[in-house]
DNA sequence: ATCCTACGATGGACTAGATCCAAGTCAATA
DNA sequence: TATTGACTTGGATCTAGTCCATCGTAGGAT
């Protein structure tokens, strides 16, 4: 993600103190903010920037995949810059607590043709559920 | 589903028309209702039923284990009757159609413990993204 | 260094989905 | 069939997200 502003340069991004600041809000691991979430942080560093800003910058990032959108049951989708390296995602069931994970094995290739109905399958989601050490 | 009613019941549910007719409306397979569809058909067949009943109907439904929510990423949630058997979903990109699926392999075994964060994985969620037949 | 202008930002209105609540209704028990 | 507490109603309210007319500015051109 540190490189992400060359990145964007790279690709004709028109660089703005407002996507500055929301790509920066968004650097780290394990970072999982709502839309509000990034609106509040960027604020801290932007007082004057708008929500219809955050919406679309977050949109774009997602668009050049830089970002993921993870919708893990809660009502706000989620923002994952965790993008480049692929991953799936575990769930405190009380408190909302996301750690990215790596499971073994391939769940594409465990999808058996039979069960493909005719689909052009591209990729697969898989979210484990549970209780964190502080939840239990 | 088909003794459903039944079920619930037996459970203490106080049996009601409008509770009847959200069981009904969500009988069969391969249903993914949002909350709005339910209570279209709901109230081809009771024309009275409120939009409040038929959300908090669902939701005693899904804390009753009898249904599951489905977020597929579009805007609502969808109500899946079939929750009495093991299964995750195959989901079009485009057109947002919903099969219900059946992956080889367990998936809970395929998270090792040092990916496990101290967490208690109670269970795994996961969703198959493509094309369906028509959309490709 | 300054100008231009197309692209980006703004904020307030608007929409969809979902929830809340006070008042009315009725299923199940006695 | 009388009772009563659980269920239903509909309208208000809330949250997340989108839209749009207008204003501002990044970055290329001069």
């Amino acid at each position: 993600m540190s490189d992400l502003l060359e990145r964007l340069r790279g690709r004709g991004w028109r660089m703005t103190a407002q996507r500055r600041v929301v790509a920066e809000v968004l650097d780290g691991e394990h970072i999982h903010l709502t839309a509000d979430e990034v609106l509040a942080r960027a604020t801290d560093r932007l007082p004057e920037i708008s929500r219809a800003t955050v919406y679309n910058t977050l949109g774009e990032l997602v668009s050049l995949g830089e970002v993921t959108e993870v919708t893990t049951n809660g009502r706000a989708k989620r923002y994952d810059p965790n993008a480049h390296r692929p991953h799936h995602h575990l769930v405190c069931a009380r408190c909302g607590a996301i750690r990215d994970v790596h499971p073994e094995g391939d769940p594409l290739a465990d999808l058996p043709a039979s069960e493909r109905f005719g689909f052009t399958v591209s990729g697969v989601e898989m979210t484990y559920r549970g209780l964190c050490p502080q939840c239990v």
